[in-house]
Formats: C-alpha cells, structure tokens, sequence
DNA sequence: CGAAATAGCACTTGTCAGATACGATTACCA
DNA sequence: TGGTAATCGTATCTGACAAGTGCTATTTCG
C-alpha cells in the first residue's frame, strides 16, 4: 500500500515549486516545469487554493502563490487536507467527535484501542515534519546518513518533549 | 486515505484471536466468532500461512495455530506481508534494492530523499509495535496515555522532538 | 471409504484514485 | 470596451485494485 496518494506526491512537488519561486507560477508552468499534464496540475491547484495553502489571482497575470509561510505547515495537516482524513483503519476514525458505529465488530473488538494509540503515534511523525524541513535541500531530512544516526545517537534524552495526548482539535 | 486495508484489520482480528486461544481454531470457527463470511476468514488464513504467520493442519480435526510466538512479529513485518509493501509515495520504493527508475521525474525531484527519511521514521514506529502488545489488554498500548511510552522505547523514532507543538490551526 | 478441514486458484463485483474536459468568472491590457 | 489569459467550480469518464465468493484438489482422522 501507498501512503501518499499521487495525488498529494504532485501536490508536494507543485508546493515545492511555488515555495522556491517565491514569484509563484501559474498551472501551465508547473505542468511544463514537470513535465504533468496541464488539467493535472491545474486541479490540484485547484484543491490545494481549496483548502488555503496555496491564494489563486486570476487575470492575465494571476497565477498561484504560498498562502502560508511553509514552516507553518505540516506534512500531517496537508494529507489531512488533500488525502480525505488520514485514518489507520476503516474503524479507527481520525476525528473522534464523529464515533458512526458503522463496525459491526466494534462491541468485540479489543484492538481499537491498541490501534489508535499507533495511530497517533504515526501522526506524530507527520506533525513533526513541516513543509520548510521537507524543501529544504540542506535540512535534516535531506541527509541520508540521518538514518544511521538514529542509533549512534548521543544519549541525549528527549527531556523536554511534550507527550501531548495528539487531540486533533477540528472545528 | 486508510493505512491498513480491511484485509489486514480482519487479519489482526484474527491473530488476536488465535493468539488468545492457544489450541488455535479452525476458519468456520473464527468466521462464526465475528459474524464474517466464512470464505472470507479461510483467504486470510491462507494468505497468513502463506506467508508463515500460521500454520495450518489439514484433516478432519485440523486447523490453525500462530507459528511463531506473537512477540517476535512486528506490526511492519504482517503489513509488508500483508499489503504489498508499505511505501510512503509512488517514488520511493521500501526496498532500497531495486532502484527501478519508473518515475520519469526522478531527476528533478528534490523531495526524494527528504521523504524517504520520512517514510523511515513511519517505518521505524510500525516496527516497534509488536503484536503480543497489540493483544494484550493491560499493555502499554491499551492506555490512552502511552503515548508517554515513546521515549522509552529503545530509541528509535522521535529524533529530534520538536518543542513546537504543531497546532493544527483551522482557518 | 467418507467426512472435515486446509491449499490453491479463478472469478465476479464494487469502489475510488487518476485523469480529463468544459463552461463560468475574473482581471489585465490595448 | 472588447479580447485574452488565467483561475474557479464542477461534472464525467476510465482503469486498477481491493473486496468478496466459489470451486476443486489434497490431506488427515475415524
Ligand atoms: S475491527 Fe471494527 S472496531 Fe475493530
Ligand atoms: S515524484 Fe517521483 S521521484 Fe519525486
């Protein structure tokens, strides 16, 4: 299975984009610039200006542009956005508010819980990585070798890392 | 978007299952336990012991029986047994080995290997995840609060913990 | 031998991502 | 004031794959 959708991968690559040239850019130039078909990339503008990441002008000289300063946004409120709701599985629904007990199995159930809790924790993963972090060619993310790091790391122990319970509070 | 199929939920279903009874069980048996069909359960049983997570014993007073202890399976090792390999896009294969070069922007992508030090985070929070914890009831992942317990894992994901809490700000 | 179970495969069906198209609207410019 | 170039909104089509079913062969026990 794929995590991100090709969908929101183009839509990473078009936010790149407009993230370096600061100028922005209109579909048919990212399209060109990626070699994608041009109604492609301009549906995903489309969605990504749904959704306020992106401001469309319109016009002659319109085009699209960073709505947001890209360290404000993170890879785990972009797929929530672009993917419909990032969920583990089909009974552990991200939004918690909304409890539809469509699972039949939900009263004999006993991983819901267990499953939810490796949920959050993935999307903490998500909500530690920003899209500044992910475009940035000289960041943490861009070393290879970060991986082999994780084990040689110095005991530095993560002392101030705030355990928040991960409530998604959507309005 | 949803991580784990149906599939792999019904097939953690029923390793909990064989995993609480210890005489193991045959597909009828599970099928009635939770109300599925009954072909549906054995597909998954003989994917699961396709793969080595049971083993089957055919014959009238046949079944199934986990092959190996619950401990030493990792939440990562059944769904990359399970769903065809977990990658995070498209472009980024979780075997590292074989490079084949399908996509054609390849070489203008600079979100290669930024997200693949991503995709190795998620990666590394599925592997700590056994399943022997997953179905047990009094375990650290049964506790809404366990969240705590990343830490003390044996450093493996939370990197660099941002102090940034990450607010999901809804526009 | 016959019943009961797994093993293996072929098949149908349903859903959704992927992709395209078209008209409406807006803004710039001559 | 008209024309053009762009976004905006939506509607639609299609292919791939998950979801689910069924059948036959094989094995084991009584
Ligand atoms: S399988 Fe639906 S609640 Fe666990
Ligand atoms: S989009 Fe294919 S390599 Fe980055």
């Amino acid at each position: 299975m794929t995590l991100l959708s090709r969908k929101a991968d183009y839509a990473l690559l078009i936010l790149s984009y407009l993230h370096q040239n600061t100028g922005g850019g209109n579909a048919r130039t990212v399209a060109d610039k990626f070699g994608l078909s041009p109604s492609f990339v301009a549906n995903i503008l489309k969605e990504l200006a749904h959704h306020g990441f992106v401001a469309g002008h319109r016009g002659v000289k319109g085009g699209y542009a960073l709505a947001r300063p890209a360290d404000t946004i993170t890879l785990a409120e972009l797929l929530e956005s672009i993917e419909s709701g990032f969920r583990l599985t089909m009974c552990n629904p991200s939004l918690p508010d909304q409890h539809h007990e469509q699972c039949s199995l939900a009263g004999a159930c006993t991983l819901k819980g267990p499953l939810t809790v490796v949920h959050n924790r993935l999307l903490e993963v998500l909500r530690a990585v920003t899209l500044a972090e992910l475009f940035d060619p000289n960041g943490s993310l861009s070393q290879p070798s970060a991986l082999l790091s994780l084990s040689l790391l110095p005991a530095t122990t993560t002392t101030t890392c705030r355990s928040e319970p991960a409530t998604v509070t959507q309005a």
